[in-house]
DNA sequence: ACTTTGACCGGTC
DNA sequence: TGACCGGCCAAAG
């Protein structure tokens, strides 16, 4: 089990994610005071959709990765106006929300 | 109490 | 970017 407040913190900021942006698992843990925990944001996100309908595509690794074993994921994004590079990562330069 | 496991991160080269 | 590496920390076994 994960604590109950936690995934509200996660999920609250992940909601504020403004289309046609993504943010990195470790700005999330940055964002709710627990940079450390980069890794819980993950796990809690897999479970995401058990909580309610959050934009939780808009999330990706620093390096701009996008989730394995979750192809939609870049879909969805492209959808969305996002750019991905020849190798599948998407442009953080140009695509990484500023909060 | 100890070990392993993750949708991970920041240096450094 | 990319590869390599040591670090992080809650959860599950």
């Amino acid at each position: 089990m994960i604590k109950e407040d936690l995934i509200y913190e996660i999920l609250s900021v992940v909601e504020e994610i403004p289309e046609g942006r993504v943010a990195s698992y470790g700005q999330i843990a940055r964002l709710i005071g627990r940079d450390k925990n980069s890794r819980l944001v993950g796990k809690v996100l897999s479970m995401a959709e058990y909580y309610g309908r959050y934009p939780c595509h808009r999330v990706v690794n620093h390096a701009g990765r996008t989730a394995p074993g979750w192809r939609e994921q870049r879909l969805l994004l492209e959808d969305e106006g996002v750019e991905f590079r020849k190798n599948g990562c998407v442009d953080m330069k140009r695509f990484q929300w500023n909060a």
